[in-house]
DNA sequence: AATGAATGAGACTTCATTCAT
DNA sequence: TATGAATGAAGTCTCATTCAT
């Protein structure tokens, strides 16, 4: 679904255009717009989530792991900046249920360990895991939209915005 | 304006009622629900930065400037919910104007200078001075938003994000 | 569309009811107002050029081609009141695009070689073609009005008309 | 008043500005819009008859007289499109009351009498005064329009309209 | 199962009119 | 008397959703 483009705003009828189907088969799928959007931000998570695996897959050290998961968000994010902008109209909308925010941390739950040991010293040592998750994710949304818009820099960005992440988490 | 809470999604109907005048009237000084949204914007972070300008007062060194600048944001943001609320759906939003956007700078021109300075010898020192800006209030909205959360754990996060903004800024 | 009666002033609310239809459907079929309106001057255009061209068939000499003309222009518009109003009122309104003028002289080119040689001669000799027709619709609109409101002496206004139309043309 | 030029479609907050009053005291010279524009349309009358009449004085025979009034009429609205604009649109819409109409008529009684004259020779002997007088107007209106299109060619639009009308009326 | 025309509630906006100053 | 801010009804248009085919 490359709708992701328009965002919340897109009518179902431009939705189900760009999705080559008639504008009732898209009920057929999905009883509501709202429950549409919910699956949309599941299916952004979900590819998210795998480019993020597959850099990972080779780490070794903690740090490694870490850098890899940022990078793979980091270049993911550059590469589908249209999703990028859906995921982030979509996680300030209210549209988004609690449940299918628990699905979207099931998809991934490894991460949860890794930020676990990556904290265990530092700053965020006696804070919820959540909280460094959040923290990861603002960097990471902000060095990604840096980098999108001056792409022959993004290197240079996703390199800076994990310093920060990782002087400020394990410091 | 408290009708901050109902966000974008509010209906020009929703907000006159909420502002205590007829919908015409609303017409009389936004001639356009956009242009509404980004007075709104603007005072909501001029609001903001008032907060900031207070508690940034009487700091002398360098970190506790810094400091001073983080709390007031946070504080003024776990005070705030609704105007936080309302912040974020706009900065999402295609809505906003690159003029208002300009506008916002010129509230607080000083935190250029203070942004300049914290970062001039850490990994961003390379990096335009919009991506450091960027990166404190990505850090500051999430801090916020858990600090808003668990009111009895407000200073914790505060001072938690804080050392994170640090560390990452500076080292 | 029987519509017309409503002229100009008609909300869109009114004209799909008188239509029959929910206020939504006229949207799909007239993206704006303003074309449904465009659309409206053209098809009553349409219905009076085809009762021109019927009465005109059988015309042998000028005078009787432009008698038939004149006499099937003047019996429509009699017999319908409510879209010579219309026509009256979208005329002088701006909201008749240059385009649908232009579709509107294309329904009965034949009415421009007539014209010209209705006044080959006379007083409008030097003047362009498109004077004469709007001339002639103008004398036209005016007998329909009075034909049309005492339909008893409809054959004498129209007759009447005629004689004025003719005199002025050709001598 | 000079914002003819708007037309019907104004707005009386237009309408005041341009009369260089305020929107409330506008209210205070005519209980209604309707009213303003029932008066608007008398006034603009006025202008029209005593244009007519200024060239009408020196006037000697019946054909004189009627080409002076011809001419006033077309050359009054070749200088003041605006205000034809205005009358035509005025005149069509249904806002104009049959006491407006009849003051009108007041205004220039001798006309009456003139196309009396006029006509009752003509085609027209057995008709109404009316009709004539309105075929009169729309044979000026059309010649107006088409001399106010190319000032430069009034004077031929002028004249030609006017043949037409006298040999149309007189024969 | 898929379609897409039809729907009508509701969105944003305009504007004639009122009324406190 | 003149003002102009306030009003709210009404207008045009959008869009999520339904349903007959």
């Amino acid at each position: 679904m490359v709708i992701a483009a328009q965002g919340l705003g897109a009518s179902t009828a431009m939705i189900a255009k760009s999705a080559g189907v008639a504008e009732g088969t898209l009920f057929r799928y999905f009883a509501t717009k709202d429950e549409l959007l919910n699956e949309l931000y599941f299916s952004i998570k979900q590819s998210l989530c795998d480019a993020m695996k597959t850099s990972y897959a080779q780490a070794k050290t903690l740090e490694d792991q870490v850098r890899s998961l940022w990078n793979g968000y980091i270049y993911w994010g550059v590469a589908n900046p249209a999703a990028i902008k859906a995921l982030n109209q979509l996680t300030v909308s209210d549209k988004i249920t609690a449940e299918t925010r628990a699905r979207v941390i099931e998809l991934f739950p490894e991460i949860q360990e890794i930020s676990g040991a990556c904290v265990s010293r530092g700053a965020l040592s006696d804070r919820p895991a959540a909280f460094a998750d959040a923290l990861f994710m603002a960097l990471a949304d902000t060095t990604m939209q840096f980098a999108a818009q001056e792409p022959d820099q993004a290197a240079e960005y996703t390199s800076a915005g994990f310093k920060v992440l990782w002087q400020g988490f394990t410091q």
